[in-house]
DNA sequence: ACCTGAACACCGTTCAAGT
DNA sequence: ACCTGAACACCGTTCAAGT
């Protein structure tokens, strides 16, 4: 039909919105700035925009240039996931001594729920990149917060079979939410930013008439209190574990 | 590479002298046929060797051939994973009768279970792919389940908005759990087969005491029953939301 | 009516060469 | 030491042309 417009030869100017980091004399590249430009890319044209000379293009560099610091697209995707996961470490409401354990893994759902919602285009990336060893499970898959996870539940009383069952739960918990959350503010980009199409073409709909009579209160979001709501009853049911 | 040897027999020579009497049977391609030969490339050889000319090539047919059947790669993505989750209409342990909505989320969330089983490459598409609707929440992402969904609650008792509120804690449910489950299984496909490193190189383990300790209970399998565990909590939260 | 050949713009990645 | 130019093998997609 019609060409899309975001797709990757659309235009090339999406470069120029993009000021490059360091217009020339670049003060040195390394694999740190690399991610970072790679993550602000996602964050701005989503995940199909990413490319290695796009990249290097906004770091005022050729492509090429990178694999000396990153050996080729694959490493470049997990380094991204460990990057934005690792912004959990600067998180003080996170970072910090807890009174117990239920305030723990509040703080730690909520900041994880915060990283997801500032780069709504990378969390399927976390969601879904093979994790280093397969107990390692999404969206905490950096073996620093598990140690840390574990650490604290195993001090607060928990026996290691109860921890690690928590850490699964608490997992596909987040998981769930979190991606199904990022999903319904249009992550992956699908089409185009193109003239909304209101609520779903109106005559797919007439087939299904509980659809047509509850698509306004399908509509609505209420995501924000669902999460409390499910990370509350999943600490009372970790609790359960806790004496086992 | 290699020639496929279950790719429809003899050259297609045989559609030439055979004039083709019924679309579907030997060699007429159709969109259905193409989302097929699709969904089996990604069983076998993961996601990232799904490419046009690929498809093409298993059905005997040049990569533009199928432009005139599915407008582009996008579409295609979009047609298997509703192809997909259309399984579950010819499943009977699904699409039947039920005595009460307890039985009917049970068979359901098994049915989907069974799919992510058995495309496990598949489903990181079913959950990333940008829904028809925000509303639509993957991994039920199908207008038709949707409805049939909400017509069962509603039909024992629900209201609509506990009805609805059902839907979206399901779906939270079924794509976290599925979604784990899956990437556990080596989903994404990283770099290769390749000679297998064992679980986590050990060097990176000495700083992680806990980690080493509980690996071994890490890494037991358990998610069959994590998954009817965490299926029957949620059915008893559900029976809360009833009563509203 | 259905498919193909050739072409285009863009990829990731390599390697020898430049500075 | 750090980056580039040129090249290669592959993409998705178009369009006019073949049968």
């Amino acid at each position: 039909m019609v060409v899309d417009p975001d797709s990757p030869q659309g235009r090339g100017d999406a470069a120029a919105v993009l000021p490059a980091v360091r217009p020339g004399a670049g003060g040195g590249l390394d694999r740190r700035r690399i991610l970072g430009a790679a993550i602000e890319i996602i964050d701005t044209d989503g995940l199909r925009a990413l490319t290695m000379r796009r990249v290097g293009s906004r770091l005022g560099v050729e492509a090429m240039a990178i694999y000396h610091y990153i050996p080729g697209r694959e490493a470049m995707l997990d380094g991204i996931v460990e990057v934005v996961i690792d912004e959990l470490y600067g998180d003080p409401d996170v970072y910090l001594a807890h009174p117990d354990w239920q305030e723990y893994l509040q703080r730690l759902a909520h900041g994880v729920r915060r990283i997801a919602l500032a780069h709504p285009e990378v969390f399927p990336l976390i969601a879904t990149r093979p994790p280093a060893a397969p107990w390692v499970r999404p969206p905490l898959r950096s073996l620093r917060w598990m140690e840390s996870f574990l650490h604290t539940l195993i001090d607060c009383g928990f026996s290691d079979r109860a921890a690690v069952a928590a850490y699964q739960a608490f997992s596909s918990f987040l998981l769930g939410h979190l991606l199904l959350e990022v999903s319904a503010q249009g992550a992956d980009i699908g089409p185009i930013p193109e003239a909304d199409p209101g609520p779903v073409k109106p005559a797919d709909l007439d087939e299904y008439p509980l659809l047509q009579r509850l698509s306004p209160q399908l509509a609505e979001d209420h995501s924000a209190e669902e999460f409390e709501e499910s990370l509350e009853t999943l600490l009372n049911r970790l609790e359960t574990f806790g004496k086992d």
